[in-house]
DNA sequence: TCCTTTATTGACCAAATGGTCAGGATCACG
DNA sequence: CGTGATCCTGACCATTTGGTCAATAAAGGA
């Protein structure tokens, strides 16, 4: 817990750790941690392994600041549930924002997909922390709208997970999807409708 | 393809055979395969990396056939879909056995999601090839019933697509589900009364 | 029992890989 | 322009790791 001040980022050294994380992002999101390695993602940045390591200390250093860095973003939609907004269609809107997470950032995905598959080494904290305390926000509101008869009564939480599961299988499973579709598909077009339809009747009391 | 006929194992054979690929199965669950080493799996198995090297002849070896061995054992519960069944029953027979696959074996549903996640390097022609055309039957049958009016219509595919995503996100997952539930819950117990809901809500018709 | 086949391993190798470092290039600024 | 701070890199190192091999031990069968 050093608080020690940081002093302000060059641009240059605003542009190459952007081009690192940008990279690296590609990398881990396709490999795993394991199986990236820093040249690959030096390549990736375009600059030379021994310069990639001037700006971070380790590959685990890149690693965990990638998390740190897209996890305030992969979980902003959760954080707009309004409790004063209609219920269905907050829940609806959620969706669609998961489901658009999916479609644009498809390597977020897949590198916290990674990540919780390997036990989330980096990220115990924030799940048993921040995350939880997210969710527990979300799931009161979401059973205060039950509770007073403006959504049908399921398991809140299960609900959040089964939302979670559904969007980012998409961009996760993708290959797979892609292969049981065929050529002529996009899942995420196809999705839309039938999530919609599928947590329209869940929920609609 | 050649063909060449292959000698019947010996008792000692099958038997190492099994432990590496069990101990093979924890390791790479856990670590995916660009993770795990040789050294790991020689260790769960109980014997040493040269002798896990006799029987197979290489890492990606036990992996592939690790993979190819599971898979027909993975994808079972969707073949054993009755035309002549109840049509909701059916559905909710091949959503609980989903379940109870992710709970009993959770190894197993993490090895896939690794190689899916990768991009499927070992499993592209089963995905295109055999899975599609079990998928294609699947959803004939389901939207058989659906024109029938035995069942709410929905996109088949998409149908399918759920019940793996919802039912493999517990067992992919499971830190993360456990992290936001807290101590004190089942998470398998608590999907089941869910998932029921979920599908015979979106199926009645 | 003897001898062939099968099983096992310590020691070793080459490649990959995370990371270091000394020194040179470039930049920012007085 | 000069100079100190920042930026960059080729060469290098140590460790890890997939895989080999010669030699030894254990099975198995005639």
């Amino acid at each position: 817990m050093a608080d020690r001040v940081q002093p302000p980022l060059t641009r240059i050294q605003q542009k190459n750790r952007d081009l690192i994380l940008e990279g690296a992002l590609s990398v881990f999101s396709v490999n795993g941690f394991r199986g990236a390695t820093i040249d690959q993602i030096a390549e990736a940045a375009g600059l030379s392994k021994p310069n990639v390591l001037y700006y971070f200390a380790s590959k685990d250093d890149i690693h965990k600041t990638l998390l740190t860095t897209l996890l305030d973003m992969w979980l902003a939609p959760m954080i707009r549930i309004d409790p004063a907004g209609d219920p269905l269609e907050e829940v609806m809107a959620y969706v669609r924002a998961k489901l658009e997470m999916s479609r644009r950032f498809p390597r977020e995905s897949r590198l916290f997909a990674y990540e919780i598959l390997q036990g989330a080494p980096h990220l115990t904290e924030i799940l048993g922390g921040g995350l939880r305390d997210m969710v527990d926000r979300a799931a009161a509101i979401l059973q205060g709208w039950m509770d007073g008869g403006r959504l049908a009564p399921v398991e809140p939480r299960h609900l959040i997970f089964s939302i979670w599961a559904l969007t980012q299988h998409y961009a996760d499973f993708d290959v797979q999807v892609r292969a049981v579709l065929g050529p002529g598909h996009d899942p995420f077009v196809e999705a839309e409708p039938f999530l919609d339809n599928l947590y329209r009747t869940m929920l609609r009391v």
